[in-house]
DNA sequence: TTTAATTGTTGCTAAAATACAACAATGATA
DNA sequence: TATCATTGTTGTATTTTAGCAACAATTAAA
């Protein structure tokens, strides 16, 4: 029973398999790819969970296939994986999108792979549909509360006291704002 | 004359005066805090275009106040400065918001100022979209606020008076609500 | 069935936001 | 330069929002 899809690309197999052979242990489905270019084929007939990806590589690198990834819309979550990176790297890693950078060798690789997993389960898209700035302030601020709150009920499973926690409100208070807006939490 | 506001936060005070004694050679103001206490105080009555913080200080530390600022929706751009952090340290403070991390000692910090400011000021010019609905209430709220504000200047030629009348907001009460969102007219 | 926990409504007060007013400072015009 | 209009700061009154508390209603657990 695979309870998740995970991509690992790095040159090290040494250092992939035996996370490949922790994984697949507790039923994590894991295919690997030494380095940039067998990722992107790999990539174009799968779907992951949960990318893994080491910085040094031949070939392409990893931050550069990142780059890439990141510029066509890639909506597969990415790790980065180093030994050593500066703190730059870091940095750009993760305003181009990256969803972690790890340190190796990693350490408790299932916890690990367990946190990211459920993190991204829980990121949610969160635009805002259109508000129309073009509204006095009231009016766009209730349109905005409206949103957020609804979001948050739909997160909670129209949880109130869970919502108002969440949002730093007092919880009765919640309850008259919700009726002021018009929010029915049904 | 002045063409930018920089506030630094260190408790190295060779460090930071050597810092402030560069860039107020080329016409920067530059404010020095030497703990978060400091820096707390300093940017209740000023709007700064930048924000140099120091991760180790006493008290408070710079990751503590960054999480305090964010949560609030500070808005003033924050770059955090360290000798040695952890990935770890990295990636969470860019994802609380921190715009950059930087490694010290820092090395040619004319260039590295200019560009964080000309990064900020085109990231300005942006209509942000999104905004982060796992940040309490208050703090999104701030944050919609001076999206709405910002817009509503940039349509009206920074006019408080239209922006106002526009927004239903008394006048003078605007002055008061750009002063508190941290958004300098100019 | 009884008890405990949670949810929902409402009164009252504290805190925050906003309006009103005054006036200084700045800019525009005659 | 004098006058008028606009902009910006600030004190205070008023209004709105949010927290605290109490308790009824509903749900969950023993």
């Amino acid at each position: 029973m695979i309870i998740g899809n995970i991509l690992i690309i790095d040159d090290e197999s040494i250092n992939s398999e035996t996370i490949k052979d922790t994984l697949e242990d507790v039923n994590y489905n894991v295919v690997l790819a030494q380095d940039a270019a067998e990722a992107k084929t790999i990539v174009k007939d799968q779907v992951f969970d949960l990318v893994m990806m080491d910085v040094w590589m031949p070939g392409q690198d990893g931050m550069a296939l990142l780059e890439e990834w990141m510029s066509e819309g890639f909506s597969m979550p990415v790790v980065m994986m180093s030994g050593h990176a500066e703190h730059q790297d870091v940095v750009k890693a993760i305003r181009m999108g990256a969803v972690d950078f790890l340190k190796k060798p990693l350490h408790d690789i299932l916890p690990l792979v367990r946190k990211l997993l459920s993190e991204q389960a829980s990121i949610q898209e969160q635009q805002i549909s259109g508000i129309d700035f073009d509204l006095p302030l009231k009016a766009a601020r209730n349109i905005f509360e409206s949103q957020y709150f609804k979001y948050h009920l739909e997160e909670n499973n129209n949880n109130i006291a869970k919502v108002a926690e969440l949002a730093g409100l007092e919880r009765t208070t919640l309850y008259r704002k919700l009726k002021d807006l018009g929010i029915d939490k049904k």
